[in-house]
DNA sequence: ACAAAAGTGTTGTTACTACACCCATGG
DNA sequence: CCATGGGTGTAGTAACAACACTTTTGT
């Protein structure tokens, strides 16, 4: 049971990584997670620990990416490893305790384990559902400006994004629509921003059939 | 630790399944698999069960689907079961036991435990990745013509392809390439037919940003 | 008036679909 | 020479990228 926790912050996709304070791997880094009660769903069982031991409750996202079974995966001990991907929209900040922090995942610190192999593998999920699904409410703020969006588009894709074309794309697939509200410009002034949101909270896949679509 | 095994046989896509000789669903038909052993991964796990239990090793691919968690999957007892998709190629003929047959996924018996979503889930993966990598090589054989594998795409997908497209499509990203040889046509005559065959036969994601790449 | 920020219009491209047409073979 | 099966050519289209241009605000 672990779990790859992506938000964006400060502008760069971060991963919620947590110091070992035991061997083996003292030191370095993993990602949060815990055992499996008896009679728990998996999905129950991650949110559970998130909650108790990082104190995060505002997932807005939680997928599962895989288990993972290699026996030398655990140095030891024979340990399986289910990994979910849970996402926290911007402008959250979860009181984390002391031990766990944020890792921008351009930059990640030795991990332990296969971690750094799961985080990837939660990377490119998240890269391939933001082309073709609505994914980014669950990054993205209740509301936000297309700039906003736009950065968080960016930040998880890990390259500029424009934001003239983001927004015809989002508006044609129907994934975000206008408030009707605008927002205040900068101290330098400029037009004032259309507010947008997601219409829909909930996963959906807006490009499902990118190549053999169905006849008619 | 179960098996979603998919073939193309009499020009539509079955699964195999095994029938319950137990209770519970005993008489419903199951996915074939069994337990892990200690120590082993979960590919070779699967390998091994759908080698000595039903006889199958030409899977030409195998990949996880996920793990099925929900405590009341399996009356009686709590099990969590990782299910694997796997493909055999069109054309081989394994020799599974007499508990053990095909069946076609549109017209499913009664499937024991949460099995039915199990099926649906390897579909949908199936689907999926036909329209974005070559994985059509796991469904098809060694050489085939077009004919031939419009007839394998059209049974996967559960529609009617067309032939001249499918050709364009994938000799474009270079999925698959001509052979040089020619194959015999039908007792009535008509021009024989190129023989094609993918270039590689292991899994390669030919599609990779359907939206949203990468600029330049 | 001018800078700043946001939004629109327009053109070009790519990767498809659809369908008409042409080619090679057997009877 | 025509039926049969296979391959090619070509026009139309949807979805997107790139970029110039316009709008709305503050100073």
């Amino acid at each position: 049971m672990l779990a790859v926790v992506f938000q964006v912050r400060k502008r760069v996709l971060q991963v919620l990584l947590w110091e070992r304070a035991r061997e083996p791997f003292r030191g370095a880094w993993s990602l949060p997670g815990g055992a499996l009660e008896p009679g728990e769903t998996l999905e129950a069982s991650i949110l559970r620990h998130l909650a108790t031991k990082v104190d995060v409750r505002e997932v807005a996202h939680l997928e599962q990416l895989a288990t993972w079974s290699d026996p030398e995966r655990h140095p030891g001990r024979w340990e399986l490893a289910t990994a979910y991907l849970g996402l926290v929209p911007l402008g959250i900040d979860p009181d984390v305790p002391a031990d766990t922090c944020w890792h921008p995942v351009d930059e990640l610190p030795p991990l332990a384990f296969d971690h750094r192999e799961i985080v990837e593998a939660g990377r490119e999920r998240l890269r391939g559902k933001l082309s073709y699904s609505n994914i980014g409410f669950a990054l993205a703020p209740e509301t936000f400006t297309l700039a906003e969006l736009t950065a968080v588009y960016g930040a998880a894709l890990g390259y500029e994004v424009s934001a003239t074309n983001l927004k015809r794309v989002l508006l044609r697939r129907g994934a975000i629509e206008a408030t009707g509200e605008r927002r205040a410009h900068g101290p330098a002034g400029g037009r004032p921003a259309e507010v947008f949101r997601f219409r829909t909270r909930r996963l959906e896949v807006t490009d499902p059939f990118a190549v053999f679509r169905p006849p008619h």
